[in-house]
DNA sequence: AGCACGCCGACT
DNA sequence: GTCGGCGTGCTC
């Protein structure tokens, strides 16, 4: 018997299986995923490894072969359990067991001690919403928002106050001074933190929220551990209801997972899980440096910590009892990892649940197609939410016919309706947010008198102007070069840039009305890190009347004197060739929609489209869920995608553009032979046919069953020469346009 | 990554 | 002559 062996040291020259002999005492101890020592290089010196699958016959001369020395038996149950999940991984999305094991693995670091800094609240309630109303008064907005944390929280998170609350040294240095508040650091490891420090409050729940508890619990006292997707409009109070599934769970001695969308990974948000579970709460996000996510990682083996709150990697963490996890937003395209392994958490996630015996709780106000699709079939528990928590109303909307105003005369960028609800809006005193629904970045620039377009030479996009630089860039390979003045062509300076979106609308607000504040967000204006935070704080603070930006000003951002949403060009999402069109559209108006009137001032949504019948339009502005999703899933029936079929996409890539074409035909015609249950769509050009000097061709695969696919997947793999000229990539249910 | 092998300069 | 610099290449 031999066995595959990926060692432990990630480095691209040994990101490959080692074979080794396994010595007849080990045979019934060697599973996939076991951690063992084995002999390593020259000097045979012993290195520890993961068995990553048992084979009858050797590949290479068995004479190179060593013996596997011993197993490592200090392996935790939760790092066969990733080891298994990372295994689930490269079967089901096609990796490598290296780059499987490398996403799901913890990183290794160097122990170093770090130090874990805490802002302590030193006067009485009363002293501090003094020294608040004070601080108020004589305008020192940094103090006052540190010391409304305080009248809640009596300890706070250092660098959360720092980072978030965006509060200086020097400001918690004289309110040090001041006696009020005390910075205390002690040690991440030696001193588990104590808990409870936060004044508790209970937590009251509606009677929607109180019958989904109330089934969990009965579920999870009864061993039964099912997927349940929870359908709540905006403010319906999911989050509180999350809040309670995990108390309930942790009360068990479990652990939780709590996967966020990074863009909805606000103060707001982790404040209330704070709030609840104090330092038994950690969160993990993309700006942690490993070593950060690392001790986090040991926290979490060490049982210091409940619950973790972070993006899809969080699903990693090394819990040893994992009781629930919990998918907020679950249909969010960031769930979907987008370099491979091409996984999707949601899926990642069903199979940890089996492997661990955890539940699993998926939420979302638009669910994607899928999870509603399988809900509807009975796969896991459906609970719907309908009413907002707070009784407050969903916003009025409205759908504007822009064909009828352009008729009517109207040339502008704005119905007359939305004209008069921002003028209203300015009179009130009150604010508004225009929406562009655009994907993309900053315009292309072009030649008036010849019409050629600046192309990037190593890429088959256009290049973005740079205003701020005055260049013009490659958003997919970086390259950059001056603006040029005139047409490299034809010599005419009618070299023109076609404005971005929202700059257009700014001007457009600008010219009509001269005195409103506007406050812009998109690709070029959140370029640096942190002015997204700067731009939507000033914006909550009321430094701007109207906000205009694309998708990124609708996720989770909550604004009480925002009273109008406008949506510049609902349909534009429509127009983009690919199956998921109309679920996006609907998911992303109705975001925006739900942006409106969330404090107790009634909120208005106006749509703007050329497409005023389309169903995801329609039933957007009426909120109506269930009407879109049947009408989708129509759709997709028809049409043949998922949920109706399943999908994979082959992308072949190469700098040698012959190769990558011949390989991705010959690999389309063999599928075609040799699998009929499999519907085969190309080989085209990809997309984007060329992305730094590498050729890229893609064909799919369409079959009504998965496995289907993954053999397909499997004997495609098998049949791979192991040329470094060419790569290939494997995508189920692409969210890329097809 | 580690470690051996190896091919050049400067030293007991 | 040899000790040791680190450049190259391999590890089942």
């Amino acid at each position: 018997m031999f066995s595959k062996i990926i060692i432990n040291i990630s480095v691209e020259n040994l990101d490959r299986p080692f074979t080794y002999r396994i010595p007849d005492r080990l045979t019934d101890r060697c599973h996939p995923g076991t951690k063992v020592l084995v002999p390593f290089g020259n000097s045979n010196r012993m290195i520890e490894g993961y068995i990553l699958e048992i084979i009858d016959h050797a590949d290479i001369d068995e004479s190179k072969i060593k013996d596997i020395d011993s197993i490592v038996v200090e392996q935790s149950a939760n790092e066969s359990r990733l080891i298994e999940l990372a295994a689930f991984i490269k079967e089901q999305y096609g990796s490598t067991m290296n780059a499987a094991l490398k996403t799901v693995l913890p990183i290794k670091r160097a122990y170093k001690p770090k130090e874990k800094k805490t802002i302590e609240a030193k006067a009485d309630t009363e002293v501090i919403v003094e020294a608040y109303s004070e601080a108020q008064r004589k305008k020192q907005s940094a103090k006052a928002r540190l010391l409304h944390e305080l009248i809640e929280e009596t300890v706070l998170d250092y660098t959360l106050v720092t980072s978030k609350l965006k509060v200086s040294v020097a400001t918690i240095n004289s309110l040090q001074k001041a006696g009020i508040i005390s910075v205390k650091s002690e040690n991440y490891f030696r001193n588990p933190v104590v808990l409870g420090k936060s004044r508790e409050k209970d937590i009251s729940l509606n009677d929607d929220q109180k019958a989904i508890v109330d089934e969990f619990v009965c579920d999870i006292d009864n061993d039964i551990h099912k997927t349940y997707l929870i359908h709540g409009i905006t403010g319906s109070g999911k989050t509180l209801t999350y809040i309670s599934l995990i108390k309930e769970v942790v009360k068990r001695k479990k652990q939780v997972i709590v996967l966020i969308p990074e863009i909805a990974l606000t103060y707001q948000t982790l404040k209330r899980f704070y709030h609840y579970f104090g330092e038994r709460v950690s969160v993990l996000n993309s700006a942690m440096s490993p070593g950060e996510k690392y001790d986090q990682c040991e926290r979490a083996k060490k049982r210091e910590i409940d619950v973790i709150i972070g993006p899809r990697s969080a699903l990693f963490t090394p819990f040893s009892d994992l009781g629930l996890i919990v998918i907020d937003e679950e249909h969010e395209n960031t769930y979907k990892s987008d370099s491979m392994p091409r996984y999707h958490a949601r899926e990642v996630a069903a199979k940890l649940a089996q492997l661990t015996n955890a539940s699993l709780v998926l939420g979302s106000a638009t669910p994607s197609v899928e999870s509603y699709f399988r809900a509807l079939k009975g796969d896991y528990k459906l609970f719907s939410m309908t009413k907002r928590a707070t009784g407050a109303v969903l916003a009025q909307t409205m759908i504007v016919d822009m064909r009828k105003e352009l008729h009517d005369g109207n040339k502008s960028i704005f119905s007359n309706v939305l004209k008069e609800g921002i003028a209203d809006r300015l009179n009130k005193g009150q604010q508004v947010m225009l929406f562009l629904n655009r994907r993309g970045y900053a315009g292309f620039v072009s030649c008036r008198s010849c019409g050629v377009v600046m192309r990037c030479p190593h890429c088959d996009v256009s290049l973005s102007e740079h205003l701020s630089s005055g260049k013009l860039v490659c958003h997919y390979c970086g390259y950059e070069e001056k603006r040029p003045r005139i047409c490299p062509r034809c010599g005419s300076k009618y070299l023109l840039g076609f404005k971005a979106g929202t700059e257009q609308i700014e001007e457009e607000v600008h010219k009509l009305f001269p005195d409103a504040v506007t406050a812009r967000m998109d690709a070029d204006t959140t370029r640096q890190k942190g002015s997204m935070e700067k731009i939507l704080e000033s914006f909550a603070e009321k430094k701007a009347d109207i906000l205009i930006g694309t998708q990124m000003i609708v996720k989770g951002h909550d604004f009480e004197d925002v009273t109008l949403v406008g949506i510049i060009a609902a349909d534009m999402s429509l127009a983009i060739n690919d199956y998921r069109a109309g679920e996006r559209t609907f998911q992303l108006i109705t975001q925006a929609a739900g942006r409106a009137g969330r404090g107790d001032k009634e909120g208005e949504t106006i749509i703007q489209t050329y497409q005023p019948e389309h169903y995801a339009i329609v039933h957007a502005a009426s909120q109506d869920y269930r009407a879109f999703y049947d009408e989708e899933i129509l759709y997709r029936e028809l049409g043949g995608y998922p949920p109706a079929k399943e999908i994979v996409g082959i992308l072949v890539t190469s700098k040698d553009k012959a190769l990558a074409q011949t390989t991705c035909e010959k690999m389309a015609d063999y599928i075609r032979k040799t699998e009929n249950e499999a519907e085969v769509m190309g080989p085209a050009k990809a997309g984007i046919g060329r992305i730094n000097d590498i050729y890229r061709f893609i064909f799919y695969i369409k079959s009504n069953d998965k496995n289907v696919l993954i053999r397909c997947k499997n004997r495609l793999e098998e049949g791979l020469s192991l040329s470094s000229r060419l790569q290939v990539n494997f995508d189920f249910n692409p969210l890329n346009p097809l």
